[in-house]
DNA sequence: GTCTATAACTCGATAGAC
DNA sequence: GTCTATCGAGTTATAGAC
């Protein structure tokens, strides 16, 4: 959609609900924000969506598409392109970008929604349980299975390991994500993060 | 609070405030709804506080006591009671205890207003990296390297593995959370926090 | 400290002209 | 598919009687 430079009016009112839902909250954000920001009048609004709710719901069809995606073509890929790696490290890293080439700023934008509404409604709450984070722990556990494979990493239990390398980067990435709205530099928390995967990999080392 | 039986009506405004916020967000739950919840009329709240957003700095107010005081607590414990403990797990367990006896219903429902409103206020996030994020590290911090030093466990970069175990915790905590609000029996998710915080201490073992 | 009454405003949504 | 105009309900908050 992003690539796409004729945008419809419905992909405007798209992207601009994703940047206001995210920032504002689906509650603090209103018919009116979203409509003043795509420079139409509210009724309009109304000929592309049936309401408000119909704009999340748009919103979690897009994400579930990125995510099924992802996971397909993680499962397919025959890491022959990493044959030649033998550091965990690396190895996961090449996986890991593999996985992020299906993420895009508005995926990104979507996740904090989520996270800003899945206490609050159902809709979100399963989503987050049975998509999102299904679809993290399947992706994690196609490269730590290949890795196991290779023998680059020793005996463990895989899923009770991608569950907490998961969570683990979930509460990383929440907390960069929110040190960078308090203006701390991006090179520091790019660091951190860094690190952070290493020392986790490199546990798991044979 | 809880356990004084002569409540306000401060207090009691304060408490279903937190309950509102927690289920609903503090953009959904109105003065209605809280008024309505303690049995008296809108206008009758401002006679305690000044204002919507004067309740929710009162609720993190409160919460930043509760931790304040456990980290005092922790480490002014000098963990005699667990001197005859040589297994990490059960060591862990004994600390991770005295931290959860400084902690009430209330402060669970706190967290969760926390989490709902980080990305969407500024005070709230603040607070959520600055309080609750850095005392629960300090915490974990407190333990581990109590273990450390009784050799119990391996050498290791105590602030780097304090720092994922407190985000796979949250990680855990948050699905558990979720999953109950799904339906999901209770007894299964206990079960499920208590394998993955053991393979967590596990794998600090010597 | 509680109430009634109401101000001043915003909300999501609709009807109907162009 | 866009607009103007408008609706009814809901929002926080205040004034003033008791």
């Amino acid at each position: 959609m992003i690539k796409n430079k004729s945008l419809t009016t419905r992909d405007i009112i798209f992207q601009a609900s994703v940047e206001l839902f995210s920032s504002k909250g689906y509650h603090g954000t209103s018919i009116r924000d979203i409509t003043g920001k795509v420079g139409i009048k509210e009724s309009s609004l109304y000929n592309h969506f049936i309401g408000k709710e119909a704009i999340l719901d748009a919103i979690m069809d897009y994400q579930m598409d990125v995510f099924n995606k992802a996971v397909k073509a993680l499962e397919k890929l025959k890491f022959t392109d990493a044959d030649n790696i033998t550091d965990p490290v690396k190895f996961w890293m090449t996986g890991a970008d593999e996985f992020l080439k299906y993420m895009d700023p508005l995926s990104e934008l979507i996740t904090q929604i989520l996270i800003n509404e899945m206490f609050l409604n159902q809709k979100c709450r399963q989503f987050y349980l049975n998509t999102m984070l299904l679809s993290q722990k399947k992706l994690v556990k196609t490269i730590f299975t290949e890795m196991r494979r290779k023998g680059m990493i020793k005996d463990c239990d895989i899923e009770k390991t991608a569950s907490q390398y998961v969570y683990m980067l979930q509460g990383l990435e929440i907390e960069n994500k929110l040190r960078a709205m308090e203006g701390e530099k991006t090179g520091k928390i790019q660091k951190h993060l860094f690190e952070q995967i290493t020392l986790f990999i490199q546990g798991m080392k044979k």
